[in-house]
DNA sequence: GTCTATAGTCCGATAGAC
DNA sequence: GTCTATCGGACTATAGAC
């Protein structure tokens, strides 16, 4: 097994390279640009390697999605045990390499089986651990839970974020000032750090 | 100059038929399937007539973005003059036909210029229309449109709907109930009937 | 206005040398 | 583990007959 996992991705090993190789090619320039001989390419190798690694291109996208997914996963656990869990949602949501990503996989799991599976189980471990931080949050806030269930609050958030990234992406800004305005506002309602008066 | 403008796909001309055949591919199966091979034999017609209209592919994408987005356009025109414009804004942004285009031309624009020129034009006309209406519902209400600015408010009506359509088509539905259900009451808050006892 | 035919490019995937 | 070479197919777009 070969040592050294940590190091940057012009020496790590070929698989990995593809890997991230493929991922940076979808963000750029979307999942159809992303074909065995551009991403063999980008990760500095030649096309048949790929079919080596990976025995379909559709194998290929469920590891770049898997990987993206794991590092999302601990950036999420940390956020649980943050003192503003709702800001750090917010925050993590809009990066804008994260959210293009997130956007690609979507479009591709509405049409190929295998990615929306994995899409479907990635995106509930997600809200699972989201929705745990947002009811610590709430509670800690005095937040009555019936009516702000945190699943919903932490869908809001989520989506609101990655919507102004998705427009930004294509150069629509129309209302975003107002809309983070507005959203700064409700997460300091709802998870600032002052104590338990929620409604003003 | 042909005349019945308002005949079926199925006896429509040539052209028409391929902007509305491309749309269906493009929903279906997303837009990386819709080539001119695929189009054209949607809409029972030869691959080249498909250069005979439009000169590139993405010519014929601009047209079929410039249809759905008139239609739109007209719609929304109407949710304005609505006694409940708000839930006509959730619902029209509910309707899966749409948002699944939608979605295939956010990620089209992404990288592609001219799609993203004309998405543009288009969400920015829109995202007003929907902002006046928004302005008339909640100023009968009786609510602050410093605290509540309009375009705020439309965006996450018009965001959250679609999210849940995207997630709803690869089979994400977790939390989708409590979402549906929050959101009921804050469109009842905002935009409901009653006069003008906005916070409880 | 619609067709056939074709040029030229790129694709996914495989076979097999080293 | 990485390469060269190649098959068969699909793509955009054009030329030109009818």
């Amino acid at each position: 097994m070969p040592r050294a996992e940590k190091t940057k991705p012009a020496e790590a090993g070929a698989r990995q390279r593809l890997i991230e190789a493929t991922a940076k090619v979808m963000r750029d320039e979307g999942y159809a640009a992303a074909t065995s001989r551009r991403v063999a390419a980008e990760a500095g190798v030649k096309q048949a390697l790929v079919y080596y690694y990976f025995p379909t291109m559709d194998d290929l996208f469920v590891e770049v999605l898997r990987a993206g997914a794991e590092a999302s996963l601990q950036n999420m656990r940390a956020a649980l045990t943050d003192d503003d869990p709702l800001t750090t949602l917010w925050q993590i949501n809009t990066d804008l390499r994260r959210t293009a990503l997130n956007t690609e996989f979507m479009a591709l799991a509405n049409h190929r089986k295998a990615i929306r599976a994995e899409l479907k189980a990635y995106a509930e471990r997600v809200r699972d651990i989201e929705t745990a931080a947002v009811t610590v949050a709430l509670r800690a806030k005095g937040i009555d839970l019936e009516d702000y269930p945190p699943v919903a609050v932490s869908m809001l958030i989520v989506q609101i974020a990655r919507s102004l990234c998705n427009e930004n992406a294509v150069g629509v800004t129309l209302g975003h000032d107002e809309m983070r305005t507005f959203m700064e506002r409700l997460l300091d309602l709802w998870g600032g750090q002052g104590g338990d008066r929620p409604q003003r």
